[in-house]
DNA sequence: TTAATACGGTACAATATGTTCTATAATGCA
DNA sequence: TGCATTATAGAACATATTGTACCGTATTAA
């Protein structure tokens, strides 16, 4: 990629993000962005068609930074001590989360299409760090959507509610709270 | 109210409805509306200044009738039964969900918005229909957060992915998953 | 019957969106 | 280094949407 477009996409979603921190997605419109940015009209709409794009755009990069701990590692086809370390896992997610740009994309209407991006990639995730429990009578995939959904409802109510609570804490109440669903481990 | 107000307010209430069937929210346009609703420009802001006041007494509407057996119930004092009959309130208004207009609304984006609000009015009640469990370590809001996310989770999936399920089943689910928090019920 | 008021329709200003054009400058490559 | 490529800025533009103002008409409640 051009160094120029990489320049021209760094500004656009940084001040994207920026602007986030003090209005909601909705009343951000597509000239500020280009203002904040410093950056011309045709180059805006030559990076992203619209605005929910520059959304997803923005949801997808934090996301994947979020999840590079557990990514590299799959990549890595490093599986030691994949097992059981789910509370590990957990807590270091929920670290690179309070550490980063996450609270302010959190806030207002921009929160609900970045959680619904959430939870459309946590499922897969869950299944990998988390050893579910068979119910009988309860399907699997409800059982997988109860998981994703209550993680995200977790992290919901620890930023906006909570967000003095230490990461270690938040995920001993979410997998307090799922744990009928997840093989009980010595220790907890 | 004049009879002429109740009649556009219904008109429009009901033309964005039906517009919600095939279009999403944001996609929506005020004139739509209007044209859907065969009245003048200036009635519609006569009674909504925006379409998110108009989604939000949508909501209302929707919500009130759904809970309605509830609320009837508190308005009367009858609190004959109350405890231990989570499960057939819950049966009871999740009936009222799947005959109503509710899965229009909560398709696309108005459902966010409907969840949303649905969420904080289904805090109190739940309160009033569930006897929580205490469990030390866990703060209460935590949990009362988590059953409401639970339960707006488990609709959505019910709705979305199973539609075909039952109610009864549907309440099973829910309070089976969060059966650490309730009571355990002779029986079940 | 009458005064109040909700209505429809039109016109309008203000704002936002997305496209098109051109000249310029930065870039990657031979 | 020189050159062809390509991203950019800037302006102008068509289009669409929003929200308001005005006015004559029709319905309503008393």
């Amino acid at each position: 990629m051009d160094r120029r477009q990489r320049k021209s996409r760094k500004a656009i979603l940084s001040a994207f993000s920026r602007l986030l921190e003090r209005k909601s997605y909705s009343r951000i419109t597509v000239q500020e962005i280009i203002d904040e940015a410093d950056v011309g009209r045709t180059t805006f709409y030559a990076h992203f068609p619209t605005k929910d794009d520059l959304l997803a755009e923005l949801c997808r990069e934090i996301f994947d930074h979020v999840l590079s701990p557990v990514l590299e590692k799959e990549s890595t086809h490093d599986f030691s001590g994949k097992e059981g370390d789910a509370e590990k896992e957990l807590v270091h997610i929920l670290y690179h989360i309070r550490e980063n740009e996450i609270p302010r994309v959190l806030k207002g209407e921009s929160g609900e299409l970045f959680l619904r991006y959430f939870r459309s990639r946590i499922a897969p995730f869950l299944k990998g760090i988390i050893m579910i429990e068979d119910k009988p009578g309860i399907p699997e995939e409800y059982i997988l959507h109860q998981l994703s959904g209550s993680l995200v409802s977790t992290i919901e109510w620890w930023l906006s509610e909570k967000p003095e609570e230490s990461p270690e804490k938040i995920a001993y109440y979410y997998l307090k709270s799922n744990s009928q669903f997840i093989p009980e481990k010595r220790g907890r």
